[in-house]
DNA sequence: CGTTTGACTACGC
DNA sequence: CGCGTAGCCAAAC
């Protein structure tokens, strides 16, 4: 399945998901299907294993001008996902360092600076979507937070 | 109409 | 987070 059963509004979950990324941070595709409930019908380890892509061809599928933040949604290698040098590629590239996100030599994203820990616990709950898997290896800025 | 191709990830080396 | 592959199947060629 490229597409999830209700895929109308499997898109639109994930495009208000993706709405709340902050600027200059940036989630991966399996991260954002972590915070959606597994879909009625589906098994939940097919679930774990197509939803990334889904959440891909959600990506694909977002409306020019609609204010979803397409750019921040990037695979879990921490590199955009399309093909290296492509059009595409160059234009999510420098939309995110517009945002202040840094590139390393081998067109890599550091999660541990620039991953995302998802919307507050208030707004999850408001929407009905689970906390997102931690994708940070590292507390945020590298801070000590220990009491 | 058969083959290729995905905006992916986990897992085994 | 190196490298290759299985797993999935609708849609484009």
């Amino acid at each position: 399945m490229r597409q999830p059963p209700n895929v109308a509004e499997y898109y639109r979950m994930v495009w208000e998901i993706v709405k709340q990324i902050p600027r200059g941070i940036v989630a991966t595709y399996g991260q954002i299907a972590t915070m959606i409930p597994v879909p009625d019908g589906v098994e939940p380890s097919v679930y774990d294993q197509l939803s990334p892509q889904w959440v891909g061809s959600a990506m694909h599928a977002t409306p020019e001008n609609s204010g979803v933040p397409w750019q921040r949604v990037i695979n879990s290698m921490g590199k955009i996902s399309f093909p290296e040098g492509s059009k595409q590629a160059l234009r999510q590239r420098e939309l995110l360092e517009l945002e202040g996100v840094i590139f390393d030599d081998k067109n890599r994203v550091d999660f541990d600076q620039f991953g995302w820990d998802g919307p507050d616990d208030d707004w999850l709950k408001t929407h009905g979507f689970y906390a997102p898997r931690p994708i940070r290896k590292k507390p945020k800025g590298g801070q000590l937070n220990l009491f």
